[in-house]
DNA sequence: TCTTGCCCTTA
DNA sequence: GTAAGGGCAAGAT
């Protein structure tokens, strides 16, 4: 229902007073054009190339604004409404102060011949269109609010500038209707430090940036409201500005005082504009359906014409759409001119490097940061209302929107499926968006609730074709001249592969969220909606339930899975169109583009192909670990005296250290006693048979129940093979993880672990290859901080541990005690890990003193790391972040907080990010390049697994010389061409039938 | 039924 | 001392 223009509404005749059960609504326009214009794809036109995406915006959120009204109590319909414009940049301020909004740049070219377009919307809604030569609209805006509150008239003021809060009182009230928030006097007094009233004279002293207004310098918001708070206003702190204390900022309260006064005239709203139409005439009027329709018609807002010809009763169908030239548009120049850039004359543009996405879309004048700034504004300005989108049951429907997202050049995709894991996962339905707000459901596989034995569970009526949906959306999806975007593409890619759909190109918001801000927090959608739109989605667990009375997405209704689904797609444009400009401006173009987004493909080969564990031998091996856990639990068992959980650490504890008196070592954090290897091996050492069996028991129970038992269940039932899932954002160094299972933790140091490992196992014919860098974190340390011994070390091929060693203690490389190299080595991975003297004796079984002295000795052979380590650190404390040798940044938020263990440990995690970062860039580099050279090379091979260091490949025997030399080739130069290592990278690769004898 | 703590596996 | 994922027990809900 049309509230604002209701016929019941019994508006006041004009030129009549307000009353007290008046309320006015003043809008103010100029927020809203310019929040439309950048919320909205910048190329949106007319076919014949006039840009309306901003006349499109401004149009809905009026629209939305006349419907449902400001506030949801009732009776709070608005007796009175405008929307009011500025009417040129120059007003009586500039006189005041020349350079007043003087550094804004013009409005883009675009938006220019939208402002006669938005004003005639307006007035196709019969809304009032106020504006006055000379006269800011705020200014318009303050003379209304306060002669209607002076009738004691309530007063609603739609913007988002912060200069208007100076009005608000117990009459006015300001809301901002993109963040959907009100300000009345105590938001006021939270963001100013003042009431309303004071405002003005805060920030006289605080300036603004964005108008340009001077303020006095290095007094901000905070001391502003400080000194007013003190002073009670401008005059009487700049008439006693002797009295402050602070040097500084008394002589700059004098030398400043003048352009304090300037700066107060420039912020205070002129409440007393001569205005050429009475408030009382602003009382709103019946919309004119047929007048509104035919403006829309004429601009081509086809969801719009619907919904407001169906509001007012008009007949669509039957009006004609206006007519009308817009000055300033000379149609046939612009779309010559512009149609270089028009998204159907490029092909080739749509994945390119992000600096020429950027200047296609947003005109060559803008910077990127000035893109990226407005974008990242935009957003967190939009609304997003998941019951608007459209459920697309049509097949020309779909054709429709698929040749939208040809014109438009990008669309937003998300599949929807029967289950998480890609691999399993059917498609039901997928999403497209190709603006903001605007975006569909597809469903494809939804069936009925009632799925029992009777029937039932079949196909809900009204859904297109599965193939037939698929062939009208396959040619675009595979389409290099649209950019397909998605969150998690890796999931989409490897679903639609099963349905023989290839995306490409596509852009990734998780990776762009990844590569901008690893560290800064989780980079899934739901998040990053809330850090950048904040707008919290429709929680998965709304729709499909959780637990065991979860439901598959099938199963959801077809409305509310279009609410979630097409959601899911508007948040993903959105995102992407705030991250996107970010690339550029802050440089990291090429980390998203070398190592991020072409992984996604890479990983989801990988994965797809899987890899051949021997289920039998699994299965064996269960039996054997239960057998040795049985007859441990017997000797465990007497030990004891008694029958308990070995499996519970507590009450474990209450043996060892409560029956049995032995003392207890560490502590854990919840304060009960540790009964970690570390504390049962002590204990063992000196002589107590019951911890050695609990360290065997132990070992026996996790191979058991974490693989021998649980890979089995991960066997795909159609590949016979095991896919796992690979993360490729989730850590802050770069660093891969996997799951579902995690193959990059499957055992190798003891025997008995290496028994699930040689149950990985090649295809008959096939051999596994395992290649692996040696060394490669301490070889890009050496490199990093530059360090002449390590260098030559790795040069000539030493044992780096060995030649540590002697450096260290002074002993002969040959025939070295063991334990001398093995405190080296100790050393070594402390310094990749950030040392500590805590840690160090922690690790090598001595006193803190001693491990302290080892620390000290190594920075003096090798002083360079000291340095490394210092600088490392100041970086962190300076930016926030820290950087690989690729130009990955790994951020660290709270790395200045006060709590000194907090911080030294944020301190150890800086200086092993770019050792761990830089070593996961090589692999990815090597990664990302991998299969192009092995198919060049007419080799067959397939790589399957990464661990980190390294890579496993599944190859027919007759082909594992050759991989192993071409493998070992892109290993060892993954740094080049753009880098060259200043120690050499080495590769060891090895071939066998399983995992374990391959490593 | 879900979350936290503990412990263990890898690089 | 760095970076991960996962199983199980026990406590929280």
């Amino acid at each position: 229902m049309i509230r604002a223009m209701s016929t019941e509404n019994t508006a006041a005749p004009l030129g009549t007073p307000l009353t007290p059960d008046d309320h006015l609504i003043l809008v103010d326009g100029s927020t809203f054009i310019f929040r439309a214009y950048h919320a909205l794809p910048p190329l949106t036109r007319k076919p014949d190339g006039l840009p309306i995406g901003a006349v499109s915006g401004f149009c809905n959120m009026l629209w939305k604004l006349l419907q449902e009204g400001l506030s949801p109590e009732e009776g709070d319909e608005p007796t009175h409404f405008a929307v009011i414009f500025d009417h040129s940049s120059k007003t009586f301020r500039s006189d005041i102060y020349p350079e007043y909004k003087a550094h804004r740049p013009d409005p883009p070219e675009d938006l220019v011949p939208q402002f006669g377009l938005i004003r005639q919307a307006t007035r196709a809604f019969s809304v009032h269109c106020i504006e006055q030569e000379g006269f800011e609209a705020d200014d318009l805006i303050a003379t209304y609010a306060v002669q209607a509150a002076a009738l004691g008239a309530r007063v609603t003021i739609a913007s988002g500038d912060k200069d208007l809060m100076q009005l608000i009182g117990p009459k006015v009230k300001m809301i901002d209707t993109m963040k959907g928030k009100t300000f009345e006097e105590p938001d006021v007094f939270e963001k100013f430090g003042v009431g309303p009233d004071k405002v003005v004279e805060v920030q006289s002293l605080a300036g603004d940036s964005v108008d340009n207004v001077p303020g006095v310098p290095g007094i901000g918001l905070k001391t502003a409201a400080l000194l007013i708070n003190e002073f009670g206003d401008l005059e009487t702190l700049l008439s006693r500005a002797t009295e402050i204390k602070q040097n500084k900022r008394r002589e700059n309260l004098i030398e400043f005082a003048e352009q304090a006064r300037v700066s107060k005239q420039l912020v205070m709203l002129k409440q007393d504009v001569p205005v050429e139409i009475p408030v009382g005439d602003l009382s709103v009027t019946d919309i004119d359906g047929p007048k509104a329709v035919g403006f829309l018609k004429a601009m081509g807002f086809t969801t719009l014409t619907k919904r407001v010809a169906e509001a007012t009763g008009a007949e669509a169908g039957n009006i004609e759409p206006d007519d009308f030239q817009v000055p300033g548009w000379d149609v046939p120049d612009h779309k010559g001119r512009l149609s270089e850039n028009a998204p159907s004359n490029r092909p080739a543009a749509a994945q390119t490097s992000s600096s020429e996405t950027l200047s296609v879309a947003d005109g060559d004048l803008m910077l990127p940061a000035t893109v990226a700034n407005a974008r990242t504004e935009a957003a967190r300005n939009s609304v997003i209302d998941s019951s608007a989108y459209e459920t697309v049951t049509a097949l020309d429907r779909l054709k429709e929107w698929v040749a939208e997202a040809y014109e438009v050049g990008y669309v937003a995709f998300d599949t929807e499926t029967t289950s998480l894991d890609a691999m399993q996962a059917e498609l039901v339905g997928l999403s497209l968006a190709t603006a903001p707000g605007r975006a569909c459901y597809v469903p494809l596989g939804h069936v009925d609730g009632e799925g029992d034995l009777l029937g039932g569970g079949g196909l809900v009526a009204g859904q297109i074709p599965l193939q037939e949906a698929l062939d009208a959306l396959k040619p675009m999806l595979e389409d290099r001249a649209v950019l397909k975007i998605a969150q998690n593409l890796k999931y989409d890619w490897l679903v639609m592969t099963r349905y023989g759909v290839n995306i490409a190109p596509f852009d990734d918001t998780m990776l762009l969220s990844y590569a901008l801000d690893a560290g800064v927090g989780g980079n899934g959608m739901d998040e990053l909606s809330e850090r950048w739109l904040g707008h919290k989605p429709i929680p998965f667990k709304d729709i499909c339930g959780s637990g065991k009375s979860m439901i598959t997405f099938d199963k959801v209704p077809i409305d509310k899975a279009t609410a979630y689904a097409a959601e899911d797609a508007d948040v993903t444009l959105r995102l992407w169109q705030v991250l996107k400009p970010r690339l550029a401006s802050e440089r990291m173009a090429t980390v998203y583009e070398t190592l991020e987004r072409p992984m996604a493909p890479v990983l989801a080969r990988m994965e797809k192909r899987g890899i051949s564990v021997d289920r039998q031998m699994l299965s064996r091996l269960s039996g054997d670990f239960a057998q040795g856990m049985a007859a441990l639990e017997d000797e465990i068992r007497e030990l004891a005296g008694e029958s308990f959980n070995i499996g519970s650490p507590k009450q474990l504890g209450d043996i060892l250290f409560g029956k049995m008196g032995l003392p207890g070592g560490k502590k854990t954090k919840t304060g009960a006693w540790s009964t970690s290897a570390s504390v049962l091996e002590d204990l063992a050492a000196e002589g107590h048979e019951l911890p050695s069996r609990i360290v065997s028991w132990r070992q026996l129970s996790k191979l058991k129940s974490t693989y021998s038992d649980a890979l089995p269940g991960y066997i795909h039932p159609e590949t016979k093979r095991v896919h796992t899932s690979y993360a490729l954002a989730a850590t802050t160094t770069g660093r891969l993880s996997s799951s579902e299972p995690n193959l990059q933790n499957i055992p190798v140091r003891t025997e008995a672990g290496r028994k699930i490992r040689k149950a990985f196992v090649a295809a008959t014919g096939h051999k596994l290859i395992s290649a692996d860098y040696s060394q490669i974190e301490l070889r890009v340390l050496a490199h990093m901080a530059d360090i002449p011994q390590l260098k030559s070390a790795f040069e000539e091929g030493l044992d780096i541990h060995a030649m540590t060693a002697s450096e260290m203690f002074g002993v002969p490389i040959e025939d070295m005690d063991p334990m001398v190299r093995r405190r080296a080595k100790a050393i070594n991975f402390g310094i990749i890990y950030g040392i500590s003297a805590f840690g160090l004796a922690a690790q090598l079984g001595i006193g803190r003193g001693e491990a302290s002295d080892y620390i000290k000795t190594y920075f003096s052979r090798f002083p360079g790391i000291k340095d490394y380590m210092e600088a490392v650190k100041k970086e962190v404390h300076a930016n926030g972040y820290v950087t690989t040798i690729f130009g990955r940044k790994a951020h660290y938020p709270d790395v200045n907080t006060k709590n000194p263990s907090m911080r030294a440990f944020y301190e150890r995690a800086a200086i092993n990010a770019p050792i761990q970062g830089s070593a996961a860039d090589i692999l990815r580099r090597a990664m990302v390049r991998m299969e192009d050279r092995l198919t060049h090379s007419k080799l067959d091979a397939q790589m399957l697994l990464q661990v980190h260091d390294e890579l496993i490949f599944e190859v027919p025997e007759a082909q594992v010389e050759a991989t192993i030399c071409l493998v070992r080739e892109v290993m060892e130069k993954a740094c080049e061409p753009v880098l060259q290592l200043s120690v050499p990278l080495q590769v060891d690769a090895r071939a066998a039938d399983n995992w374990d004898e391959a490593h």
